[in-house]
DNA sequence: GTGACTTTCCGCACTTGGTGCCAATACTGT
DNA sequence: ACAGTATTGGCACCAAGTGCGGAAAGTCAC
C-alpha cells in the first residue's frame, strides 16, 4: 500500500470541513527541520529520529509525508511539475519546437532572485549529496516524461519514440550540465549557462570549435 | 573504511604467489547466482542472504566483492571503463570531437552478437529497475568523466568547465534514450539507434524536422 | 453531554541493507 | 611444528522502511 499523505494537503485540512483528529505537522514544517538538521549533521548524518524529534512528532508520522528520507529534499516537486506541463502547453503553437522546449525549460529554472532563497541550497544538496544524486534520477523522469509528451505531440509521434526521448534526456542533460557549474560559480547566472550549454553543444555537433574558452 | 575486494583479482589470486587462506568464491560466481535468483523472484524479492545462501558464502563476504547490492547487477564495470578510456585515447587527434566521441561511444556499446547473451538481460535489469535506475548515475558519473576527460584535453580547457560537461552529459543521454528503444525493441540494432538518435537531436537543434517517423 | 464516526497519530515488531570488529580458518614458507 | 598472511564469516549493531492496530482528537447528531 503507498503511503498517502494526510488528506493530501499540505498545511491543513483543504479548507473547510475538518473532520477526523487534526494533523500535527505539515510538509512545510518537516523540511525546514530537515534542512535546520542537514545543515549541521549533513544528509547521511541526520537520521529520520533526530527528524521526528526536531518536528515533535513520531518517526512513523514522517512517513505519511514523505514516502522516503530521500523524498524530503525535493519537496511537493509534483506541484512544481505541473507548472512545468502548463508552461509548455500555454506556449505558441507556431514556435519551432526546439525553441519552445529551450524556453520552457528556461521558464522552468527562472527563479526570481530574492524570491527563493532557500531554492540554491536545496540544488546544492540534491546535487552534491551521492544519495540524493541516484535518488533523483526518478524525479528526473517525471520532468523527462514532461517534455517527451510534448515533443511527441508536436511532432505527431508516440512519447516513447527515439525523437522525443531524445530531446527529453538530451534537454535534461543540459540542464545538469548548467547547474553543475552554477553550483561551483555562485556568481553565475543559471539562465545564462542554460544559453551558453545550447550553443556549445550546436557548435560541438556541426564540428565547429566554440567560441567561448 | 572502503571494503576492497579480496586481492583486488577476480578468479583466484593474481597469477602466482597465493598467501594466506584460499578466496572462498568468485565475482562471477556470485554474479551468477544472483542473476539466477533475480530471474525467479526478481531483484527486490532476492535478499543477500538468498545470495550468500546460493553462492555458498557468508552474507558478510558478498561484501568484499560487492559495495552493496545494487553494485552487483554492474559487474566489474571499472574494467569495462577503463577499456572505454584506452578507446577514446587511441583515436587519431586529427579526428573532430564530436567524430571521436561519437565512435567511442559507438564501440562501446558494439558486443559481438552471441559473445554476450547475458549483456542484454544485465542492461534490461539495470535499466527497468528503478532502485537500479537510481543507483546507476553514479557508473554514469564516472563513464560522463572519462568523455569529459577527453573533451577538455582536446579542447584544451579544464574538465569542469561547461563544454565538457555539456559533451559528457548529451552523450550519456542519446545512449540512454537509445537504449531505452533497445530494450522496448528487441529486434532494434543499438548502433543504428546511437546514429539516429544523433541525427535526429542534430535536425533538432537547428529547427529542422528530422526525416524518419 | 454522550455516543457514533472519522481521520490522523504513533508505538511496536519485524525485515533488510550495510558496517565494525575480531576470531577462526586455510593456505605458504621455513 | 610454527610463524606469517590474507580471507572468511559470525556477531552485534545501526538505520531505513513497512504492516498492524489501537490510542488520540477532532466533528456531528441527538
Amino acid at each position: 500500500m503507498v503511503e498517502r499523505s494526510p488528506s493530501g494537503a499540505t498545511p491543513a485540512r483543504s479548507s473547510s470541513s475538518a473532520l477526523g483528529r487534526p494533523v500535527a505537522t505539515s510538509h512545510g514544517a518537516i523540511e525546514r527541520a530537515a534542512f535546520r538538521l542537514f545543515a549541521t549533521h549533513g544528509f547521511a548524518g541526520t537520521t529520520l529520529d533526530m527528524i521526528a524529534a526536531e518536528v515533535g512528532v513520531g518517526r512513523r508520522t514522517l512517513f505519511r509525508y514523505y514516502r522516503s528520507k530521500n523524498d524530503i529534499p525535493w519537496g511537493r516537486f509534483d506541484r512544481t511539475l505541473a507548472g512545468f506541463r502548463d508552461t509548455l502547453a500555454a506556449l505558441p503553437e507556431d514556435l519551432p519546437v526546439h525553441e519552445a522546449v529551450h524556453r520552457a525549460v528556461l521558464s522552468f529554472n527562472d527563479f526570481p532572485d530574492g524570491a527563493e532563497p532557500g531554492h540554491r541550497e536545496r540544488m546544492r544538496l540534491i546535487l552534491m549529496t551521492p544519495e540524493l544524486q541516484a535518488h533523483s534520477v526518478l524525479r528526473y523522469a517525471e520532468w523527462r516524461a514532461v517534455i517527451a509528451a510534448f515533443v511527441a505531440r508536436r511532432h505527431g509521434v508516440g512519447p516513447h519514440d527515439l525523437l522525443p526521448e531524445v530531446v527529453s534526456q538530451v534537454s535534461l542533460a543540459l540542464a545538469l550540465a548548467a547547474y553543475e557549474l552554477w553550483l561551483r560559480h555562485p556568481d553565475a547566472d543559471l539562465r545564462g549557462l542554460l544559453d551558453d550549454a545550447m550553443i556549445g553543444l550546436r557548435a560541438h555537433l556541426t564540428g565547429n570549435s566554440p567560441a567561448g574558452g
